[in-house]
DNA sequence: TTTCCCAAGCTTTTT
DNA sequence: GCTTGGGAAA
């Protein structure tokens, strides 16, 4: 077989080129050096707060500075919201250049490459997105089809099989393997669950369906199979930028790689200390396996800290030592000034969430915009009390990792329409869509469905099928909606509208308790369409970047006060805050008791505050409630976090509540004369 | 076959 | 508290 001897490509001097930005006075050395790297493979491992993101927007400007065309330019992030920060903050320091930058997820960059490509892997372009029920409600139509439903013994649940699924997938094995090792009470139905996943991965094919997953492993498939496409997509990535590299997973690493095939020009940055994505497959040995993949790999480090004052960052460095696993990073700050960290015992979750809220208050008189603080939880739950009392203040809020506005039943109702619109095929849509017409059941949705599917001619004509007098005549007028806006060419925002009137009866008699409630989410949801004209685009980024419903409330309340940032802690990686309010800091909660058995688990958890705790610049408040309200078993006495334990007063400072006036003098006495007494 | 009702089981973090 | 699954009536 003949040699092939790969020529590297020169990089072209740029001395010519007069630079606008003063790279070296704004940056630190070791930032300016990532920044300016040139070609080749780079990994930048950088502390909590080291100014990562900073050295990455100008990373982007100076390659476009520097002669790199801005599209040819890839940036991969964990969310949208952190791309499309960096690529504003980016325009601001190049003027509107780098707007044409490629930005976005890893799912979203997928996406995008499949629409193009994806018949050459047998998919019609214009195949819909499944999110996780969606998922879950399909891997439920083949299950039952399977007859794998009843048996002596209990079959997993449908959401069990879709995440075991999703494990297989985002972590490159086998059904097999994912049931062996993560799954053992399983053991007896490894043969029906790799069935299972087979059926589920054909029926999608067939009803030209994707699941999350699918946008990457797909993608790896048509890479693999398609060389040609492969160097295409990555003949246009002449540098790929990933920020976060630490939460990647096998598939996303193998898709780093392809995307770099061409140019070789790749910039990976991340701390392997705020590896919080394992339960996703998140897999930290990337970073550390990232030498191998590219032996030509320059490694650079960011250690001095510019967002928290030193008091944080000792608590912060203290809490990571208690890893089992070791990580050799100590943050230090020039900004040595400033308050203890609090620990506050509140007496319960209401004194809690009073003293959030007077605080935050307080601040607010002192000017810090309400947007400069942030509450951070475990869990979306863990806020419902300080909600309520925030509402009671109306102290305006975002919360972020909580109820999705496309994850509302009546919401998900008005997309299946769109959805069978845009794929006539997609038997998920169409079976929401069935299943809201009287007399009509699973049985009969799936026989019209799979009637729907079979035939190739205009999908939404009746034909003069004997259809049953218990529904033919919803269904009449189901088709005829369906038809008019197939046929017509309106826009994206009138077809909303129409899908709205057809549907309003139907709410009003499904949800006639609360309708007016989702009425109002529906008319977000069309003022949504307005903003974007392609059926297909709005549908994706529905199903790729959910909007909080929060979000659109805080919006509509006050446009001139930025709200209150409440938020899982997952969601807040990357984004930093003047204050930091860590509620609900229990043992149970943080760590989570799911975790406690796992020592891996728990190390995600310890891993998890530390995240929580770097993102304060100047004022970190850690909070829990010593008793807990259970369910149905009453109260009873919770303990602090085990992560909070052992740590010294002189790192972080406890506090006790106690109210104004009417608190008893015994009740005064009874607090520990040395702590620090915070007056309601 | 659909729909209604009741009991049982689970309950995190995200694209 | 909410979803899911099973059973029975219409």
């Amino acid at each position: 077989m003949a040699r092939r001897f790969v020529l590297k490509r020169e990089e072209t001097s740029q001395k010519a080129v007069e630079l606008t930005i003063d790279y070296s006075g704004d940056l630190n050395p070791q930032q300016y050096a990532a920044a300016t790297a040139g070609s080749g493979a780079h990994l930048v491992i950088a502390g909590a707060g080291t100014g990562k993101t900073r050295t990455l927007v100008y990373r982007v400007a100076y390659l476009v500075e520097t002669g790199v065309s801005p599209d040819s330019i890839l940036l991969l992030t964990f969310t949208r919201r952190a791309s499309a920060e960096m690529l504003s903050r980016a325009s601001v320091l190049l003027d509107g250049r780098c707007s044409l930058v490629r930005g976005g997820t890893f799912h979203s960059f997928c996406l995008s490459v499949l629409r193009r490509h994806s018949e050459r892997i047998g998919y019609p372009t214009n195949f819909t997105i499944l999110d996780s029920s969606d998922a879950a409600d399909v891997v439920d139509v083949v299950r039952t089809a399977a007859g794998l439903h009843k048996g002596t013994k209990r079959f997993p649940r449908k959401k069990t099989l879709y995440s075991l699924f999703s494990t297989a997938a985002n972590r490159s094995l086998s059904i097999p393997e994912v049931v062996e090792s993560r799954y053992p009470q399983f053991f007896d139905f490894i043969e029906d669950i790799s069935n299972l996943s087979d059926r589920y991965a054909e029926y999608k094919r067939r009803h030209v369906l994707m699941d999350y997953d699918d946008l990457m492993c797909q993608t790896i498939r048509l890479f693999d199979e398609h060389p040609d496409v492969r160097n295409a997509v990555s003949g246009q990535c002449r540098h790929v930028l990933v920020d976060e590299y630490q939460d990647t997973n096998r598939a996303q690493a193998r898709l780093v790689e392809h995307f770099c095939s061409v140019y070789g020009n790749v910039t990976a940055v991340g701390d392997d200390a705020q590896s919080v994505y394992a339960f996703r497959g998140a897999d930290s040995d990337n970073i550390f396996e990232f030498p191998d993949r590219y032996p030509d790999v320059r490694v650079l480090k960011l250690e001095q800290n510019y967002r928290s004052r030193q008091p944080i960052l000792h608590l912060a460095n203290k809490i990571i030592t208690q890893a089992t696993r070791r990580y050799d990073k100590v943050l230090f700050s020039d900004e040595k000034e400033g308050d203890l960290p609090a620990l506050v015992a509140a007496p319960n979750d209401q004194f809690e969430s009073r003293f959030v809220c007077q605080l935050i208050g307080q601040l607010r008189e002192e000017s810090v915009p309400l947007n400069r603080t942030a509450v951070l939880f475990r869990s979306g739950f863990n806020s419902y009390q300080l909600e309520i009392e925030l509402n009671r203040r109306n102290i305006p809020f975002v919360k972020y990792g909580g109820v999705k506005l496309s994850e509302a039943a009546h919401v998900k109702d008005v997309i299946a329409h769109l959805k069978v619109l845009e794929n006539p095929r997609d038997a998920a849509a169409w079976n929401r869509v069935l299943l809201l017409l009287e007399g009509i059941g699973p049985k009969t949705a799936q026989e019209i469905m799979e009637w729907v599917v079979s035939r190739d001619e205009d999908p939404f004509v009746l034909d003069d099928r004997p259809f049953s007098p218990r529904y033919v005549e919803s269904l009449t007028a189901l088709f005829a909606m369906l038809r008019s806006l197939f046929n017509a060419t309106s826009s994206l925002e009138n077809e909303v509208e129409q899908v709205l009137a057809y549907y309003e009866p139907i709410l009003k008699s499904r949800y006639f308790e609360d309708y007016p409630k989702r009425l109002q989410d529906l008319e977000h949801f069309a003022g949504l369409a307005v903003q974007t004209s392609d059926r297909a685009e709005f549908l994706a980024s529905l199903a790729l970047d959910p909007i909080e419903l929060t979000a659109l409330e805080a919006e509509a309340a006050d446009p001139d006060e930025p709200p209150l940032v409440l938020s899982t802690i997952h969601s807040a990686k990357g984004l930093e805050f003047d204050t930091v309010f860590i509620i609900q800091a229990l043992e149970g909660i943080l760590p989570s008791s799911y975790s406690l058995k796992d020592p891996d688990a728990l190390d995600e958890e310890l891993r998890l505050l530390y995240v929580a705790v770097t993102r304060a610049e100047r004022n970190l408040f850690i909070s829990y409630p010593m008793v807990q309200q259970r369910r149905f078993d009453g109260e009873y006495f919770a303990r602090p976090s085990r992560f909070l334990e052992d740590i010294d007063e002189s790192l972080l400072e406890p506090w006790s509540l106690v109210e104004e006036d009417a608190a008893p003098v015994e009740k005064q006495l009874a607090a520990n004369n040395d702590r620090a007494q915070l007056p309601f």
